[in-house]
DNA sequence: TATCTAGTTTAAAATCATTCTAAAGAGCCT
DNA sequence: AGGCTCTTTAGAATGATTTTAAACTAGATA
């Protein structure tokens, strides 16, 4: 039986946050128990504000914001572009791809091994690589 | 010698535009001539206007949004997507990637062939794949 | 060449996601 | 408990982009 097994869920989470750097406060804590409880998802800010309220909870628009900013920032979210409208996030930081279809907003994971890049150019001089993020954009057949 | 050397510089970006199927009005001829010269460079609305305006021309703001989308539309530009802050096009619209460093907001164009894709997924049911984008994130050594 | 009409441009207002602000509140250390 | 700093809050501010309704124009037709 580890450690984990004996917290309460809102242990564990507060947890996870101050092993992140993050203190836990109530608004971060109940965050990260929707976001970080190993489901795959991606997320808006609009969203997760539905999934608060749906919770029966209470989290200020800037603090969903700065929320979603810093648990980014700390590695616990990653964030996806596929387009200017809005941030997504994703719950799922693991080294992965996605599919993403324009038409309807629709964002897929691409499993792991199924995009290998056989070569890598080399960065410019003084830097290096941080991360590497390959988006394929889909369209239906008969569009 | 071919058509194109007969024909005013104008006439040969009209033509262009009625090619992609946009009507070649005063305002897009003008940003044609700025932007599909064979020049590849990334612009956003802003550095667009700047430029239109060292011209000694004018266009409206709205105008400068309708028609960077319009080009991209008809596949004589490309949006790059590495942030939300605001749109990036580029001028150059062959298969190629980018390195982008977010701490000074620099995007750089990665050489055709140095990222491979040895294997790409299958598109999900009744879907295909459009295109390919890949963004390498890179930060200097010592940040 | 004059006329017509759908597509464009315009300046200004509207939109909308996100950030900022200043004041009130809450972790957490002693 | 006291205190210091970090957070949260509601609301205002920001800023890129889109929309609006009216004025204009490319290009077809007579």
């Amino acid at each position: 039986m580890t450690q984990k097994d004996r917290m309460t869920p809102t242990a564990h989470f507060a947890e996870k946050l101050r092993l992140a750097g993050l203190r836990p406060t109530r608004q971060r804590v109940a965050i990260a128990a929707l976001l970080l409880d190993g489901r795959h998802r991606h997320v808006t800010a609009d969203s997760l504000t539905e999934e608060i309220t749906t919770a029966g909870l209470h989290v200020s628009g800037g603090t969903v914001y700065n929320t979603l900013n810093q648990f980014t920032e700390a590695g616990l979210l990653r964030r996806v572009m596929v387009h200017n409208d809005y941030s997504l996030f994703d719950t799922n930081t693991d080294h992965h791809h996605h599919f993403y279809e324009a038409e309807n907003d629709q964002l897929v994971d691409i499993p792991h091994d199924d995009v290998i890049l056989a070569q890598l150019p080399t960065a410019p001089d003084g830097h290096e690589i941080k991360a590497v993020d390959v988006v394929i954009h889909i369209q239906s057949k008969d569009s």
